[in-house]
DNA sequence: CACATTTGTAAGTTGACACTTACGTAAGGA
DNA sequence: TCCTTACGTAAGTGTCAACTTACAAATGTG
């Protein structure tokens, strides 16, 4: 989650995302669309890869990539539940009860 | 918006904005609630509210921070936009739209 | 096999950044 | 005025990340 986030804080990476959102490209391809070296584009999207946000498929001597909805889907959600800290907080709530029922079966005496 | 996300690319400034998001706080106690040093968050501070996502006032000798509600509406919304790039694409559309627009008013004039 | 294509990896450089300690500044008492 | 409190700022350091060029590996093609 947190390398997901930094992940998100390129601007360069942000726009290979949205360019493997909806069509599966390969390396090259995806490359053509920067100033920067391939090989630095090839750097990014080990970044993402190793994040959870794009996955990769090899086909022949290609490698294919497109967006990876589940991680993309982890670190919406995350955020969603950043916005409102009364839902974190309640969250981090449920979760020490949730320990608490495990490790303690006191409380039902309360 | 750059400058918001990269913000919140760290953990520590995550921590002070979910410290500020309910209650205002003084740099001191929320330097208080880490332990690196208070220069430190000084610096935290500082970025955060550059990026727009928290606000200071002073009272007296103290300055109290926390989050502005408007930076994280903004943030959200970019990232709102971000999840659908068919809805990012549409927005690049529009803003060149806007662009040619400005410019034809210009071209009119010839 | 020899060779081109497509890509990742190695190694080095540069700049940004998170952190530290030391110092500056402004407000508010004794 | 002197001192304390509550901060920010300056300066220096170590680490990390984005980039470059050069090279290696794997797959198809003549």
């Amino acid at each position: 989650m947190e390398a997901a986030l930094k992940a998100m804080s390129d601007p360069t990476r942000r726009e290979i995302l949205q360019l493997v959102q909806h069509e599966e490209l390969p390396a090259g391809v995806i490359a053509s669309n920067f100033t920067v070296s391939r090989p630095a584009i090839s750097q990014h999207l080990a970044v993402l890869k190793s994040a959870g946000l794009i996955e990769e498929r090899r086909s022949g001597v290609k490698r294919l990539y497109r967006t990876r909805v589940e991680g993309m889907a982890e670190l919406k959600a995350f955020l969603e539940m950043f916005w409102d800290v009364r839902l974190s907080r309640l969250k981090a709530a449920v979760e020490a009860e949730t320990k608490k029922e495990e490790s303690c079966d006191d409380d039902a005496k309360r």
